[in-house]
DNA sequence: GACCTCCTACGACGCTCGTCGTAGGGTTTT
DNA sequence: AAAACCCTACGACGAGCGTCGTAGGAGGTC
């Protein structure tokens, strides 16, 4: 029975966890650091991210003196799966032959290179299919 | 200057949008018989979203007698297009080049058939591309 | 010891979205 | 006309997230 946790759901909760996965571990002040500052985000935003990670188990703290030092508690894999599973079903929704255009269309439009390891990556998935 | 709107925030909204473009025009009734009552939703609930949609200037709407008539005000491609590169560059974030690996997962999981589709398009659009 | 600094805890607020409830005003039925 | 019905307008509420402010403790400095 594996432990739950919930996925993160804003993109500065991501972003937090993110750099956890990172450095390994890491105090408040190193990811306000990291990530508040150069967003101009206050030291308590940050906290309070944190916090809301902990509280979605998504990452374990330990008291280190008087402050806190967090490290990820579930693999970014599995995160980073389900997260994008929760992105794509959204997207794709209810009709998801059509949509799959609109998507490499955005996958495109976003960086044309990309398309590229989109191509690689999805004919390795084929392969690799074809042999299961 | 086009007339702005903003994007539907949220599934239902979503849905709700969708189901105008298919129709073309309907009843806040119509909408909730096709879209609410089949997930349980009350009357008001939908008109009360067809609302946001209207404030978000993404429908029309023109009275016919007591009720209103919506219409969809802004092309299904257009928003369709700005929601696959909002979800998207959510995804991939900072680090796309080993996001869209997760991302062709997540299709795969999702649909293994989606591979197929996803392998004709992403070649489709690398060969009109060589020719741009 | 008085003071300054740093950290956490807690609570707040605004905004979005899903979800209703209710009031008030027409329309239809009896 | 009275009762029943339908529609919109408006307001509410809870949850999730980003974002702060402030209180209060714990430790180091003068």
């Amino acid at each position: 029975m594996k432990d739950r946790f919930r996925l993160p759901g804003g993109d500065l909760e991501y972003a937090v966890l993110a750099k956890l996965w990172e450095l390994g571990s890491a105090s408040t002040r190193d990811i306000h650091r990291q990530v508040g500052e150069p967003q101009g985000l206050v030291y308590t935003t940050i906290a309070k991210v944190l916090d809301r990670l902990h509280a979605k188990r998504l990452v374990d703290r330990e008291r280190q003196g008087v402050s806190f030092v967090y490290r990820p508690r579930v693999d970014r894999d599995v995160v980073e799966r389900a997260r994008a599973r929760t992105f794509l079903s959204r997207l794709l929704g209810a009709t998801p032959r059509s949509a799959v255009a609109t998507l490499v269309d955005a996958v495109e439009s976003l960086d044309p290179k990309l398309l590229d390891d989109l191509a690689r990556i999805v004919a390795a998935r084929r392969r690799s299919r074809h042999g299961t």
